[in-house]
DNA sequence: ACAATACATACCTATATGGGAATATGTCAA
DNA sequence: TTGACATATTCCCATATAGGTATGTATTGT
């Protein structure tokens, strides 16, 4: 099997650059075709097949002006993986837990605290 | 140009759901591979290349313990891409408050609200 | 030394990619 | 209608996958 479709789901399309510098650069703020390709200096085919993939997967949506289209990021889209990593939050905030437990520790005892106290807490 | 190779950062990795399996299933717990192959019911091998994309991202840590090989998620490395996202975040806050403030005006003057006046506030 | 165990890697194949060039489609203006 | 403009799509190609099967490599126990 080869690897999935990049239109399979918000991960796999998030998972080229230029597909999340086009979705930064348009916040929601609705930009014409052009436009992207001017100022993240894209060729226009390649920002045109960018923006269809984003668009399968519900990261953008698209409007119809006289001759240009109107794209925005559907902000909602990307909030799956922002929760999808958040699962990961509370492992990280044990990292930084720790850093200021120790500060606090040397601000209370001065800097001979035992390391390992603060280390091993399984 | 093809795709961007699997290992090239902490975006294409996560693309591939079965490694994001694999992250969630390993939390910050070590745990031998043979565990995860019976846990997520996948092929040995396949398993092993997918922790071998997850290690070259930094996305889990190994250790070795006698002929087996101890994996658990960095998570610190899941952190990029929550970021990423979170800078989405007062997008769908706006949504959020909008509904907020409708709930709110509601409760206040009762429910006949200009719709409006909630809606368009370009 | 040998067999068994726990992983890793090599090999194969079908499939999809992203970029560039060329071309098609659609809309406006004179 | 014709031409100019804004986008989309097609074609071409080098590259990389993910899964399965088979095999390689350490490490342990007897």
């Amino acid at each position: 099997m080869a690897r999935a479709s990049t239109t399979s789901d918000a991960f796999n399309a998030v998972a080229e650059p230029r597909r999340r510098e086009i979705l930064s650069y348009l916040g929601e703020t609705e930009r014409p075709v052009g436009e992207i390709v001017a100022a993240l200096r894209m060729g226009q085919p390649s920002v045109s097949k960018h923006l269809r993939v984003l668009r399968d997967v519900g990261l953008v949506r698209m409007r119809c002006q006289g001759r240009q289209k109107l794209y925005r990021t559907n902000a909602e889209a990307i909030r799956p993986l922002h929760e999808w990593a958040g699962t990961f939050e509370r492992y990280w905030q044990h990292q930084l837990n720790r850093v200021k437990e120790r500060a606090e520790a040397i601000v209370r005892h001065g800097s001979d605290v035992n390391p390992q106290e603060l280390k091993e807490k399984k």
